[in-house]
RNA sequence: GGAGGGGUGGCCGAGCGGUCAAUGGCAGCAGACUGUAAAUCUGCCGACGAAUGUCUACGUUGGUUCAAAUCCAACUCCCUCCA
């Protein structure tokens, strides 16, 4: 089975350029690449799904470009946005570009075939302005612009607009593809299907100035069976970087998907056989599917160890079995909870369960702490809802040193007395 | 520039002098059912207080009134039509 086929067959591949890339790919190795603006910290779930497509064809043997935008982060994408964005400052951009460097290059090591790493802030920060609109703008039609979807939306309405900066973005990326072709023979772009207006820029762009065929190839936007955007949980986005959602959040997070979801996202995020997958029952309440799908991402991007980690804290935390339990491994399990931490003095004198529920955030107010004892909301140490508005002393905590607190089936709060 | 319409809680959207912390829908939270799923049903959903309650909120600022989200004025932003 050739690549593309592979990856059509995932359900990987949203557009394609041209009919023939398959072709192309088939006839030999190619370079391609895939950019990441700087625009955060870390990358989320949303961004896996093109990096598992690099992987893909890593593995087929196709050479990997993987860009950080550390110039065109400065700019900004228009694309899928509604509003002007503010500007980052240079020196968000520039670390924001190094924590995600970093975050790729630990997702696409490999002893065979390793990626190539670049910046674009390396050539579009020396580009003069002049030189640049003569040979690079002169290949580019605002008629044309303004009929793509990212800028048309924002020309229609009245009031906020487009600024020059972000309409000028899409140049900047096509420019970066041109500088690709010439620096690696890079003939393939691959990106979300919201940058499909960017990639199909870049390919125009590289046959005006060079004359070569060049390619785009789109992931699909995912949405979630029931039509919401894919990788948002209700404390929002699902972050790569554990210190932003811990391993056990990320676990549970794919433990979660809907059984209309679970074989798609195998088939997307993991490199499992179609056969196996399609193999799995989805109707036993044991989940096979999902603990494969959460099992299995979790130890690609946080490792064995995490997986292990997020595995026994699920196990502790939905059996309830917490009372018998050191703290030491209390303190192990609860690491990625909220948590707050009481002097000896407050706790002496009593504290109120509803403050405890506020401090910790499980709450918003502690009006709403009320209600949510009154509803059976509110456990402690893994014992039964509890009722009445308690004030709680040394004996309610474990060892006199750690109380944990749980709302609803899935919320739990840490608290320490030191 | 002229004429008209409108800005209400996270969003949409009623209310148009007291009975309004403000109908309804969505989102959110919790409970039941289950499989840590989906669907469904039920409850909650400004803050503080044990509480009759108090405070803060209906674009902004002033005013009328015993009483204003509701009336008036100015300002501001948005929408529609005309030029």
């Amino acid at each position: 089975m050739s690549v593309l086929a592979t990856l059509e067959a995932r359900g990987l591949v949203h557009q394609k350029t041209a009919e023939d890339l398959g072709a192309v790919l088939a006839a030999g190795p190619i370079t391609f690449y895939n950019g990441y603006d700087p625009t955060a910290t870390s990358l989320h779930v949303g961004h896996l799904l093109p990096l598992t497509l690099m992987k893909h064809m890593q593995r087929a043997g196709h050479r990997v470009i993987a860009l950080i935008g550390g110039g065109t982060g400065l700019i900004g994408d228009p694309s899928g946005k509604s509003t002007e964005r503010n500007l980052l400052t240079a020196e968000t951009v520039a670390e924001n570009g190094r924590l995600i460097h970093a975050q790729v290059t630990r997702l696409l090591q490999a002893d065979e075939n390793p990626p190539i790493y670049a910046n674009n802030l390396d050539w579009l920060d020396g580009v003069k302005l002049l030189d640049f609109l003569r040979d690079i703008g002169k290949h580019f039609s605002v008629n044309a612009m303004i009929q793509r979807d990212s800028v048309k939306s924002r020309f229609e309405r009245d009031g906020d607009g487009i600024s020059f900066t972000e309409f000028t973005y899409s140049l900047l990326q096509s420019y970066d593809f041109l500088e690709l072709h010439k620096r690696y023979g890079c003939t393939l772009q691959t990106g979300g299907s919201d940058q499909w207006g960017n990639i199909v820029s870049g390919t125009d762009l590289i046959r005006r100035v060079t004359g070569n065929r060049a390619f785009g190839l789109t992931v699909p936007l995912l949405t979630n069976s029931d039509g919401k955007k894919f990788g948002k949980s209700e404390k929002g986005a699902i972050f790569l970087d554990p210190a932003l959602t811990s391993p056990y959040a990320f676990y549970q997070f794919w433990l979660n998907s809907s059984d209309a979801d679970v074989q798609r996202l195998l088939r997307l995020f993991t490199d499992i056989e179609l056969e196996a997958i399609d193999a799995l029952d989805t109707n036993s309440g044991a989940r096979p599917a999902q603990r494969l799908l959460a099992e299995t991402l979790t130890a690609d991007i946080h490792g064995a160890d995490a997986l292990e980690g997020a595995k026994k804290a699920a196990d502790a935390l939905f059996s309830g079995a917490i009372q018998g339990l050191p703290v030491a491994t209390l303190l192990e399990i609860f690491a990625d909870v909220p948590a707050v931490t009481l002097s000896q003095s407050r706790v002496a004198a009593g504290v109120a369960l509803t403050d405890l529920l506020t401090e910790t955030g499980l709450t918003t107010s502690k009006a709403d702490a009320k209600r949510q004892i009154q509803q059976n909301a509110v456990r402690l140490n893994g014992g039964e809802p509890v009722s009445g508005e308690p004030t709680l002393t040394a004996n309610d905590f474990i060892d006199g040193a750690v109380l944990v607190l749980r709302k609803g089936k899935k919320s739990y709060g840490l608290v320490r007395v030191l």
